[in-house]
DNA sequence: AAAACGGGGAA
DNA sequence: TTCCCAGTTTT
């Protein structure tokens, strides 16, 4: 037995043993795995699972998904980040039926090429769904093969990328590529974990380099640090007697692409009072002139992503004339906000 | 090659 | 606070 498959055939053995019962495990249906993969991009299980449920419960294939209007994708997207996978999910979906008659294709080269789907995603339905030899690299992945075999090369850099791919490529069960991808991020998860992992139950810890050289808090090895860049988000809340207010769809390449949001005047500082307001008020909302405006939060609400820092008023105004574009408020159930958005709907209409 | 893209949970 | 999660796309 080479070492290749003993580590391979150890995987596997502890997989089959120890995996947890997750509501995409039970079937090879490519639709299914797709949408699990997509919606687990960059998010926990626990986080995500529910989201999975609802998409199943609410599209039921990839025909219904593709019919579907994306407002409505977005709206059950609502909380998970990253708006950009609802929206190529959209659009993959769409190119799924009208290109390849809701057939998913098979080939690497072919699931690479659709929205939304990188090395990792291919890999993932070629192996899961189709039994093809393509590896895949998540964060389980760098972080289990990094400690094991004492790999040093930092995971964000193309040169670490290219071996780490490598290296699970020539790892992999060929016999079964599904089971051994799974079993490996498993193993990460529930074992090889970031913080404190449980080498003392861990089938590796007899040959596990970083175990031995006590370097398990060193690796992987991940250089960079980002850039937070702060921003200052002022929202004009159109309050007509809780009838309606005002809200508009974000089209910019920025955060939150096609999320609906209040009007947003955005400031380079934190803005102590409503004159810099008006003029916007006056030109953008109101059709007829008089209104009374008020600071809503007195501090400004923080809400942190991975690249900025937002820090946000809202301003409540209550209109006396009639104002443009109203959208009712009950209509707000059926459009997909911010986190931030949502949290001061949630609170402002618990205190009305 | 680097930066942008969300939100939440664990330590 | 910091890290990072079943990564991908754009710059």
């Amino acid at each position: 037995m080479t070492v290749n498959s003993k580590f391979s055939n150890a995987l596997i053995m502890w997989y089959l043993i120890n995996q947890r019962d997750l509501p995409w495990r039970s079937s090879k249906n490519p639709y299914l795995i797709w949408l699990s993969e997509i919606i687990l991009q960059q998010t926990r299980i626990a986080q995500g699972t529910s989201y999975y449920e609802k998409f199943v419960n609410e599209f039921i294939d990839i025909f219904a998904l593709a019919k579907a209007d994306e407002k409505h994708i977005l709206k059950l997207w609502q909380g998970l980040g990253y708006y950009s996978r609802a929206r190529n999910l959209h659009a993959t979906a769409k190119i799924i039926v009208d290109k390849y008659q809701g057939q998913f294709p098979e080939t690497y080269a072919e699931l690479i090429s659709l929205k939304g789907v990188g090395d990792y995603t291919a890999s993932a339905i070629a192996s899961i769904a189709f039994d093809q030899p393509h590896a895949v690299v998540d964060g389980n992945v760098y972080r289990v093969l990094s400690r094991v075999f004492g790999i040093s090369t930092p995971i964000n850099e193309s040169k670490g990328i290219k071996e780490f791919k490598l290296l699970a490529q020539k790892l992999l069960h060929t016999e079964d590529p599904g089971t051994y991808n799974q079993a490996l991020m498993e193993f990460g998860a529930l074992v090889c974990t970031p913080k404190n992992p449980k080498c003392d139950s861990c089938i590796f810890n007899d040959s596990c380099y970083a175990l031995q050289k006590r370097t398990i808090d060193k690796l992987p090895v991940k250089l960079k640090k980002l850039t937070v860049k702060k921003r200052y988000f002022n929202y004009l809340v159109v309050d007509d007697n809780g009838e309606s207010t005002i809200l508009k769809q974000r089209h910019q390449k920025d955060i939150w692409m096609n999320l609906f949001e209040f009007p947003l005047y955005e400031t380079e500082q934190i803005l102590e009072d409503e004159t810099e307001l008006e003029h916007f008020i006056h030109r953008d909302l109101m059709i007829e002139g008089t209104y009374s405006i008020k600071k809503y939060n007195e501090f400004p609400i923080l809400h942190k992503l991975t690249h900025q820092t937002l820090y946000a008023s809202f301003w409540i105004i209550k209109p006396k004339g009639r104002f443009k574009n109203p959208v009712a408020w009950e209509d707000l159930k059926q459009m997909a906000l911010p986190v931030l958005l949502q949290n001061f709907v949630d609170k402002y209409q618990s205190l009305n």
